[in-house]
DNA sequence: TGATATTTTTAAAATAATTTATTAATAGAA
DNA sequence: TTCTATTAATAAATTATTTTAAAAATATCA
């Protein structure tokens, strides 16, 4: 067992405090000592000395003046940037990330290799290079990890790090949370993609200030992720927001997870690219029936649709108002205040919100669209990378490991 | 404005800490001193002093000694019965209840009464006689009001107290809510009648411990209550968890909330009576066709199906695999631990969760209902009261109104 | 039954935190 | 520019809280 260490109250309180001190100023920038007090429930002098012993230990610093509308003005305190860092690992079936960041948001390396996720032992071999890599560089730079996340897709339990969906990701010889943390040298936190890719847009997007938040992730499969009262929704296991299978058509195709009719199967990327492609050898009129048949991806799908292709808009209607009909059921059983799509399909724009939005009319009581705004992310692929990073602060911060 | 009230920051902490103390015994009965030292993150002679205030102020007392495999044994301390009361009012379709609670969960005093709720002023007029009368005996026993709360069914916003669903309950020169403010002179928490039940089976029921639990409640509708993280799932204006207007049918039949197909019209218990009706109509086979055809309730199904009547299983069995299919969706979107069937039809007891486990095995992913438990309450009507009592002490405590 | 180890509780001492008072800094007015 | 009102930061005084030490209580074992 572990050593019986005594460690006293005062010292507990003080480190309590300390991180307070720093989720505040990773929440909202720059703070002054009376804001902090305030935050902390402390009087200033004591704030003040905490402060101090932060930027003896390099976490804070005094980054300027701030304003003050008469009086003296207050001093600003904030993170140290350039000094502790954060890896992030953004695994998705095209490619792999890999992304330092520091605690101030700034990307300090990154490393992006092209290597495809299979449910194989060699993607963990091929993955180890890359990481040893970034892992060097980091060194080089003296810089401190202080931990690593990695964000993937799948039914991933954060408390355990297993994926259920990739299996041979958690063989006990060698488990990717292994790999990562023997690497690094740092705590590892695992996240399901979708999960870190509306928490990015919490903390950094368009969902900052709104606690009750919806994200739609139209890729490979459809995602959805949930911020109920400021914080992700992931249920025991955290396979909360598993959107992509439920039912919607009792006589519809069969899915890759087994069942028929998922959701998945009618408005995920790759659908769209189906239902263009049977469009087409059905003759139905359209640019792209001049395109390379094999050529034809999503990217090329919205590119027309944008250009006025009819086909393109139809069938982006369709599915749009299939994924509506879906999120209807979401909207009802979560009441959010705004819903934000992201993936591939966001690029689509007002082309893939609208019909979105027609549904949500068509299928929600009135009460729970009144408010209601639907958009498409700003971040575009920096919310996964930006989430997963809040993550593992969060984590953290929460878990004791520092300061 | 008001007044520029400075109250010290050692006030508050003590303020907050005292508020600690109170919240631990309501959540878990007795407590030792080393418990709460613990829990307030505080030192023993710390709370040997604030034990001592709030034993002078009427709150807790010593209530025995505890356990100790060696050693000295501990002083028990918990919080006072029958000095501080709680006001449940809990608006159902059919009745009103005026229960008042003291903190330990004791029933001081209790008043039925025969009142339907219908969305018309009337209504708010015939239970002032009532409130008055409940009011008036607990003044004459000399009791301490802290605050009032009320489980009532519909679209409730307790930020604010509107109820969307019945209008007249809001109107601005007599609102329910400012009815039973005047009434008790007390804060008044309103709170949806389906939340405040999982909340009671979550405080005081099966669902203690676990963090993530639904519960539906089979009544005039179908109402889900969400647990997430231990706490109530509300959303941004409490609307969350309205599966019962989600759209299972497309051609179905038409809801009252407008739409078409919504599960309300499929699997509430007014939809079994219609089911069974319709049967009897057609000349199917059943005890049933020996009763008064207009005396036909839920009650009486169910007891019918209990002794064996194959109509009423039937029945049972199709409204359960209807239920089965939505909360299927919920399964998904929440990845509960555990499901609690209350309301009528939870007397049924396996008749009807044997065909919602079979709709959950049918439609969840096996990840979802691995570890996932089906259960009927055991708490029945008491976790609707005990749970709205449970939603006035947390939020009075977390709302800094006492002590 | 008495000694011992263990745990709780209380009392006194030591430490840490807040409060109050003072000094520093700044925008606006005279 | 100088003065005043206002806010921020620091220093000294005061008050709280924790720590340490001692006393009280109790189950186990010899």
């Amino acid at each position: 067992m572990e050593a019986n260490y005594t460690v006293s109250i005062v010292d507990k309180k003080k480190s309590r405090l300390k991180r307070g001190i720093l989720k505040e100023m990773y929440r909202l920038g720059s703070r002054t000592l009376a804001q902090l007090a305030k935050a902390l429930h402390a009087s200033v002098p004591s704030v003040t000395m905490l402060i101090d012993e932060l930027a003896t230990e390099h976490w804070v610093q005094e980054i300027g003046t701030g304003a003050a509308q008469y009086g003296r003005k207050p001093a600003l305190f904030g993170l140290r940037p350039g000094n502790q860092a954060i890896v992030v690992v953004d695994i998705s079936v095209h490619d792999v990330k890999l992304v330092v960041f520091d605690l101030t948001n700034r990307v300090l390396d990154r490393l992006d290799v092209n290597l495809r996720l299979e449910d194989s032992v060699a993607f963990l071999e091929s993955l180890k290079g890359p990481l040893e890599e970034i892992s060097h560089r980091i060194r080089e730079h003296n810089l401190n990890i202080i931990g690593v996340g990695c964000a993937l897709p799948g039914l991933v339990d954060p408390r355990t790090g297993i994926n259920y969906t990739y299996k041979k990701l958690n063989r006990p010889e060698q488990s990717l949370q292994q790999l990562l943390a023997h690497c690094f040298d740092s705590p590892v936190y695992l996240i399901n993609d979708t999960k870190a890719t509306i928490l990015g847009e919490h903390r950094f997007g368009l969902a900052k200030g709104k606690n009750h938040v919806l994200s739609i992730n139209i890729d490979w499969g459809v995602g959805l992720g949930v911020i109920n009262n400021g914080e992700i929704l992931q249920g025991l296991a955290g396979f909360a927001g598993e959107l992509g299978h439920i039912q919607l058509q009792a006589d519809g195709e069969l899915c890759s997870c087994g069942k028929v009719g998922c959701l998945d199967t009618l408005t995920s990327a790759s659908s769209l690219v189906r239902r263009v492609k049977a469009g087409l050898r059905e003759g139905r009129v359209s640019k792209l029936a001049e395109e390379n048949f094999e050529d034809i991806d999503v990217e090329l799908v919205i590119d027309k649709a944008k250009a006025g292709d009819e086909l393109a808009i139809d069938l982006l209607n369709e599915v749009g108002g299939e994924l509506g009909k879906g999120l209807s059921i979401a909207v009802h059983l979560f009441n959010p205040e705004l819903i934000i799509v992201n993936g591939v399909v966001a690029k689509a724009e007002r082309l893939i919100t609208r019909p979105i939005e027609q549904a949500i009319d068509k299928y929600c009581l009135a009460d729970f669209r009144n408010k209601l705004v639907i958009t498409v992310s700003r971040l575009g692929e920096m919310a996964k990378l930006y989430g997963t990073q809040a993550y593992v602060v969060q984590s953290l911060l929460e878990h004791e490991e520092i300061p």
